[in-house]
RNA sequence: GGGAGUUUAGCUCAGUUGGUUAGAGCACCUGCCUUACAAGCAGGGGGUCAUAGGUUCGAGUCCUAUAACUCCUACCA
């Protein structure tokens, strides 16, 4: 039988082992049962696995564990992200060095070495949470077969005219030193200086106020422009202006875009301050001038302030505006800017030849394509239309960085060509394999690209690594699309927009069926968890350790869908209470059961039929909830039978089971049957939040009769017993009738066992005397006699 | 500026298609050492459902407006 305690430590340890050696969730490619599959997004292999991770790996991990006990083959896969800046970023903290200052191969082999060392670290963590995925099918996303698929995904695309190479301007992080993606940025409030400087009219004492925010830009100044309906300025349209400092001329132009009421009304258009800029550069055709280098340095361009970073220069400039009375004043101003959302530099625009895939043109087909998948919550898809119908720029997919996909591409040094590997040479690193193709032109004189893919470039492709594109055809064809793909609101834009567009392409169908998107773990209320506030009391290794990973998989079950949740020191509270609570009912429920012989009962009592027909609605509330991913929600229907079973059916059958001489072996046998069904069934539901303990107690005991090797591979589903709708009405009264006798004795301070020599039942259900032991025994009246009238119960003394 | 979400008890939240007296947990108060559990059990107090209108026999729920908070997105001269 169980001990007096409940000892996490070991037990969490005991059974994942268990389940680990029995191979417990392993998938099984040729089951007959229908599939369900979770296509897990990778983790960043950047740092260490936060609280936030946990609840949202978890809320996947639930589903993949109903899934299974609803009888599906569930195909629940892992992986590591770990190519990419975010991994370059670690090794570099961790080394304390930057990637350029050491060659390119010791580098990539630090990062694989600290990849490594995370991934085992990552792993450790989600095992030791009693994570049910299949870690045979792990991937990690810098491997050579996933190099190899992403690869392929970039081929295919460039022979189907989705991925192209082009030179036009696109977004540059000055501190990453890469390109990046309009996905990638993040608004910042950051606080600046309007600056207002007199641009002189040629051969004129008459001056234009310029507002601007960024004086650096004056040497890659190409003209003003004014609003053609602004009277202030009618009479400068297209006379010639002095860039203040550097005393070159530029003209006054028109535009709609220049906004009257904005700063002065005149703007300096810079190639390329903004986006504005941008567009203007187009519609005009203006010069290109570079002011800004790759590094965030001025370039030439700039004369004496060549070299200087963009902020230094900026308050250099404004130093000489001033001492030559070219600034008129300065405004302090917050305004929001486009940063790039790992380091938190404002973006700059920079042109360099680069590979994109076709985004802007695909829009309505991607927005199809999302009336395609079910979104949990539904709100959560407005958000991608949102972004989806804001795109305005194709996928950049070029990062000038080490540790990452090669792109497998090579340039005749001659006519500048584009030459393709073969499939079959994947993956191809061009840096280090010599092309076995000559150019058109005749010429071998290849250049091997430089760069690696966006990360994102091989994280949309999960699906089709899990589906085993290219490797086999059945298993891909059976398997697409997935049925689910589970991850936080923070990368819809990014993750699921990507992999909705990649598997269009690629499959001409959507990634997955359904999509279930979590919220974020806030530190406090408004407060997100950052760095500095996930301290050891949030530390997953410690919550594990301290409070057990049943308890930390009973907090991440408690929030709703979608939403945000609070880290509670009362949710864990909560959860040891549970646990105990299970530990305890557990316990006593099979010292009930010693002599216990399984067998189908046809000759229930009324309460026991009760109590059965309670949990087969539960389960069906379960289930629903279930069945629209409101994890949180379904767990409170368990939570609430449970504690019903506890403290009103099991009190009222216990002094039966004690005392079978005197109630008999009919009595008896059904008590028995009632609570060995219905706590297997609490135990089961409660399996997929707590995996450890519901084990622990189903391994003592149940399996003796199920049969089954873990309680993970048993079914959920209702107990079947013929039922009368009665049953019910009349268990509910039974209860309402204790409920009253309980109440008389707290009010006068009774202990609940005193005795009363009679109790009064007046207007329930005739029936109710079939309950009339059960009833006596919990309300220790003596004698109970029915009368007509009212609804009422009397109580004597 | 555009979009989404939230607003129900002191706190954290449920409340499915409109239907009796609005629920739970925590906290609080009062009892009870009951042959599993005092980390327990029983009982109790506490809410103009953000505000104002409207539809309806009937609104926490549907419609319109308003406010506050949060998030996404845009603006970045």
């Amino acid at each position: 039988m169980l001990d007096k305690k409940y000892n996490f430590q070991e037990c969490e340890k005991k059974w994942q082992n268990y389940w680990a050696d029995q191979s417990i969730y392993k998938f099984n490619p040729n089951s007959d049962k229908k599939i369900f599959s979770i296509d897990t997004p990778p983790p960043t292999v950047s740092g260490k696995i936060h609280i936030g991770h946990v609840f949202s790996y978890s809320q996947a991990e639930f589903v993949a564990r109903f899934k299974r006990m609803m009888g599906y083959n569930v195909f629940y896969s892992f992986g590591f992200d770990d190519n990419g800046l975010p991994t370059e970023r670690l090794v570099e903290k961790e080394y304390g060095i930057k990637a350029h200052e050491i060659s390119r191969e010791e580098f990539r082999e630090k990062c694989i070495e600290v990849a490594q060392k995370y991934e085992k670290n990552f792993k450790d963590i989600f095992q030791s949470l009693g994570n049910s995925a299949d870690f045979s099918l792990c991937y990690s996303t810098v491997s050579p077969e996933v190099q190899k698929l992403s690869q392929k995904s970039f081929l295919d695309l460039v022979r189907s005219g989705e991925a192209y190479y082009a030179e036009k301007p696109a977004i540059w992080c000055p501190e990453c030193r890469i390109s990046i993606a309009q996905a990638e940025l993040e608004n910042k409030d950051i606080s600046s200086n309007f600056n207002y400087l007199k641009f002189y009219i040629k051969n004129s004492n008459e001056y234009i106020e310029i507002a601007t925010t960024r004086p650096e830009l004056l040497c890659a100044c190409v003209c003003l422009f004014v609003n053609p309906d602004d009277d202030r300025y009618k009479k400068f349209v297209n006379k010639d202006v002095i860039v203040p400092l550097y005393n070159f001329e530029v003209k006054v132009l028109t535009d709609e875009k220049a906004d009257i009421n904005k700063g002065t009304g005149a703007v300096m258009c810079c190639t390329y301050g903004d986006e504005t800029d941008l567009y203007w550069q187009e519609k005009y055709n203006l010069p290109r001038k570079v002011a800004i280098d790759d590094t965030g340095r001025m370039t030439e361009l700039a004369l004496k302030y060549q070299g200087m970073k963009t902020k230094a220069a900026r308050d250099s400039i404004i130093e000489d505006l001033r001492n030559q009375d070219l600034l008129i004043k300065q405004e302090p101003i917050i305004h929001s800017v486009s940063t790039h959302e790992r380091c938190g530099t404002p973006m700059e625009i920079n042109i360099k030849k680069q590979w994109f895939i076709k985004l802007v043109d695909n829009k309505n087909i991607f927005l199809k394509r999302a009336d395609e998948i079910n979104w949990y919550p539904d709100f959560m898809k407005s958000r991608y239309i949102n972004w989806v119908e804001n795109v305005d720029k194709d996928w950049c997919i070029s990062r000038q960085r080490y540790f990452g996909v090669p792109i497998p591409v090579w340039y005749c040094a001659k006519c500048g060509n584009i030459i393709l590997p073969d499939d079959d040479e994947l993956p191809i690193n061009p840096l280090i394999q010599k092309c076995n193709k000559k150019c058109q032109c005749g010429s071998d004189d290849l250049i091997p690209e430089t760069d690696v893919f966006d990360t994102w470039q091989t994280s949309s492709i999960t699906p089709l690594i899990n589906c085993r594109w290219q490797n086999d055809k059945d298993f891909c064809n059976k398997m697409m699309p997935m049925s689910l793909r589970p991850n936080a609101h923070d990368i819809i834009r990014t993750w699921d927009f990507y992999t909705i567009a990649k598997n269009h392409y690629h499959m001409n169908c959507i990634p997955w069926q359904n999509l279930m998107i979590s919220g974020f773990v806030m530190a406090d209320k408004n407060e997100k968890i950052s760095k500095s506030k996930s301290n050891s009391k949030m530390s997953t290794e410690n919550l594990i350790q301290e409070k057990s990973a049943d308890v930390t998989r009973y907090w991440a079950a408690t929030g709703s869908l979608g939403k945000d949740i609070i880290f509670s020191d009362e949710e864990f509270k909560n959860g040891q209470k549970l646990i105990n609570k299970i530990w305890n009912a557990s316990k006593f429920t099979l010292t009930l059961l010693e002599n216990y012989e399984s067998k189908e009962n046809k000759d229930l009592l009324l309460i026991d039929k009760w109590i059965i027909a309670k949990y087969n609605e539960m389960h069906k509330k379960f289930v629903d909830y279930f069945e629209k991913y409101e994890i949180g929600l379904a767990m409170r229907e368990i939570e609430k039978f449970f504690w019903n079973f506890c403290d009103n059916y099991i009190e009222i059958v216990k002094r039966r089971l004690y005392n079978p001489d005197i109630y008999g072996e009919k009595a008896t046998e059904s008590a028995q049957f009632a609570i060995y069904n219905v706590l297997l069934g609490i135990l089961k539901h409660f399996a997929i939040y707590l995996p450890h303990i519901t084990e622990e107690v189903y391994q003592s005991y149940f399996k003796n009769f199920e049969k089954v090797s873990s309680i993970h591979l048993c079914e959920l589903s209702t107990i079947n017993i013929e039922l009368n709708p009665k049953d019910v009405k009349i268990g509910e009264e039974l209860i309402e009738i204790i409920t009253k006798v309980r109440s008389y004795k707290s009010e006068n301070n009774y202990s609940l066992k005193e005795e009363i020599s009679k109790l009064i039942i007046s207007g329930y259900d005739p029936d109710i005397k079939l309950t009339e032991s059960d009833l006596k025994d919990v309300t220790s009246a003596c004698e109970i006699e029915y009368v007509n009238g009212e609804k009422s119960i009397k109580i004597i003394k």
